[in-house]
DNA sequence: TTTT
DNA sequence: TTTT
């Protein structure tokens, strides 16, 4: 009846983008979400969580984002099951966001993605850059 | 860097407690959370949220929740790899949960779970009920 | 860029349905929210948070909620400025909520504001009952 | 009965450190958070929202944090009745941080505010870097 | 499969 | 101004 989930964290890969035989766009991504608190071999643990992004903001994020930036991801958790390509049934838990927040800038500035046709992207296609 | 899920759904069972060998109480229990909205087929989907709880927190869950009652739950969203009872190599996603607060009463009086011995648990053992 | 508030508490009053000049619907009320622990002499303080809901869910919760009901709200910090009726310039900060839940039932059964026409309300208007 | 605030934002000034008599350390700043949404003159608005952390914390923020400065802020909103200089009485709301997370960098590298001795918190402490 |  |  509730569930929010809010997360900052950086991309372990490219966001991929596809779409549905209805052309409804879809971009995913693992957030690398380091844990607060160094474990018994004074290391921190990470996190990786999947995260799955719909229509506009999906092609906001496959063309600004890449490998290693910074976000403020917000959305719900999310079940699924399906099964693998072995015929495993699998269960998916995965966080559907409906907002992305960009919290660095891409390291350099020869990269095909950047922030050029920065817009506005309706309610929930919500997006915003850190300045 | 940031990790925060919040949720209110119906425990699926009652909640299973454990001890870890250095003795410490670990609670799991799977909470039912409705989508906000009706899928195509006009029913609202459920995703099912597996929860950690520890420590004394995780007796008090024990000791007074069960199948059916209802909850909000605070914590940070976990991921784990093991190998299941076949040697499938899975991912397990969880929320460890820090805070857990009871939104309902117990259906019917006669259950061993009930409030009696309600207490205060400290910082990150967060209980409350709702009146 | 980023402004997530999530509340679980009791209305202090029945809201208060107004509607601007061009007709938007606004609903208000304030929320009596228990701290989860007790204070040096025993009690729980408790804050008391004012709300603001705008459209349809202001409707919907003039219609279905009062005074007692406990609900979990979810929207952003807002601030703002005005002058008190003794021209006293003052700072309000408020919760603008974009998501309702209601988490108990009406006392009793002869009050006018009930479970009739619960509905759907849309994405910005969401609402659910707790079962 | 669950209080729950998450924002990211930039330091309107540099945190004020003070103690009570008992010795515990507070630090105050104001967090300027734009809405994710332009108003109709197409501007974004701000909400400035006051932030206090107690204990070490506040003393970690106060020592490396200054104006400008981006963070991410949990923790829960408070109300508080004071009166002011001229004795009117006034309400004040503000988030009680338990977890600040540094998003950027310093500015320039003369500032007395900087990373030399960051250092873990423990679990109400709770402090990172976004690296 | 994993980010800095 | 304050809820159970």
């Amino acid at each position: 009846m509730l569930n929010r989930v809010i997360l900052i964290g950086r991309l372990t890969r490219d966001p991929e983008l596809r779409y549905t035989t209805s052309g409804i766009a879809v971009a995913t991504f693992a957030l690398a979400v380091e844990r607060p608190f160094t474990n018994q071999s004074g290391e921190r643990d990470v996190d990786f969580i999947d995260i799955v992004i719909w229509r506009k903001l999906a092609e906001t994020c496959a063309n600004h984002l890449g490998k290693g930036r910074l976000v403020a991801v917000e959305g719900r958790l999310q079940t699924r099951s399906y099964d693998d390509s072995n015929g495993i049934r699998r269960k998916a838990v995965e966080v559907v966001a409906d907002s992305v927040r960009f919290l660095d800038w891409p390291k350099n500035t020869s990269s095909s993605n950047d922030y050029d046709d920065q817009e506005f992207n309706g309610f929930d296609d919500d997006i915003d850059v850190p300045f």
